[in-house]
DNA sequence: CTACAAACGGAGAATATCTCTCCTCTTCGC
DNA sequence: GCGAAGAGGAGAGATATTCTCCGTTTGTAG
């Protein structure tokens, strides 16, 4: 019995089993493919991922056989991460817009820009993994959302889709040899668009400085369903 | 004499004898080589471009002996558009953040999101015509924001770098095959933009609407110079 | 501390991709 | 219609990329 529990934990942890260096070269390749498939698109040369990760080209094949298996794994990575930093939003943050824009700053930091790269290019579909996080970040979204038009803090003719697009955009990183650090400047970025969908919370102003010349918006609010085609 | 005058008019215009199909090959592989470069950078395979133009790959070559020049040939081209729009918002718009916005539109429309993909990648550098064609694009972006915040219809903390980089964030294409499409987005989210930097005019309220919680932007104003490293 | 096995790195052959010229056929302008 | 300039597309040569093989290193257990 004793035996058969040991050898139960050995099966299930086999992977663990060199952990100390084999778990933190997955690590790093993941974060190296999550930064170079971002920059050059999924279908940048591996050994740019492996010379970024700084690891060989046979550790790299190691543990992900091939690229699909690799932009699968990246994109789990990232989804997660995101879906998890909107969960925290919701549950810490009081006021409802604040949490968006929590949320929104955490999920350019986790590398939005870098993963709505991917979705289209590969896979993403038929694959319960990834179909299941991908449901995780929408469901936080558009939670994360609701709460705040709810709370008339936000703009009603902005769907989740549209600051979905719009954060991943804002974030992309720009190609390899760009002057300006963008990574200063797209958390301003980003938090400027937010001023443009919000309302001022309390006061109750019917139209919340709508109505202005050129502050509609031509088209309808976006949502989840339309940027799956 | 009017031997000399004929003969010079037909130097001159040596460019436009065959210019029924050649000339419109050029604006055709010109256009193309925006859409390609814009999504795939660059370096795109120029076989992709001449499928794309319509064209023998032959005929590329013969307008363009290699890829710098179409690169070169490609910014000019968006420069000199984008430029022209926020000329023409500055002439003939009364309040100064609606030639704001409407130079911003426009840029989106005239490819401003493909042009900041090719700035770093290749040339750019000791071309006296590109460098021409920067400055009157930076010239007039610079004019655009100085008169709205003049105004005090555009917040003081956002400089004109701010707004370049975060339009052409904005007006990238997606990578080919994405569903939503992006097109009809991109004004919208453009235009969000522009509300978070838009104050009221008028009423001369002192903080215009910022103040409140969140509204900070972190880091300092983005000149042009900033962007040029 | 030693021994073992698992993991690592990187060179390189096989393969895929891209560039750019060459030659023939088409189309334009007169 | 005629002549010349331009267009098209196949393909040889050059370049870049993949992914395996094997000698070396490194972590862990006894």
């Amino acid at each position: 019995m004793a035996d058969d529990v040991a050898g139960a934990v050995r099966t299930r942890e086999a992977k663990a089993v060199r952990r100390a260096d084999q778990a933190r070269n997955r690590e790093r390749i993941v974060a190296a493919a999550r930064e170079v498939f971002a920059v050059r698109g999924t279908g940048a040369p591996m050994d740019l991922i492996t010379r970024t990760a700084g690891v060989g080209s046979a550790t790299l094949y190691r543990h992900f056989p091939d690229r699909d298996t690799l932009v699968h794994g990246v994109c789990l990575d990232v989804a997660d991460r995101i879906s998890e930093r909107g969960r925290a939003a919701l549950d810490e943050e009081a006021d409802p817009f604040e949490a968006l824009r929590r949320f929104a700053v955490g999920a350019v930091e986790e590398g939005i820009g870098a993963l709505c790269l991917m979705l289209p290019d590969h896979l993403w579909v038929d694959d319960a993994e990834l179909h299941a996080a991908r449901r995780r970040v929408d469901a936080v979204a558009e939670e994360l959302v609701r709460r705040a038009q709810r709370a008339g803090r936000m703009r009603r003719d902005v769907g989740v889709g549209d600051v979905m697009v719009a954060l991943s955009q804002l974030a992309r990183p720009l190609p390899e040899g760009v002057g300006a650090d963008i990574e200063r400047l797209t958390e301003r970025h980003v938090r400027l668009f937010l001023a443009g969908l919000e309302l001022p919370g309390g006061d109750g102003l019917p139209d919340g400085g709508l109505g202005r010349p050129g502050a509609e918006l031509p088209g309808r609010p976006a949502t989840l369903e339309d940027l799956r085609r």
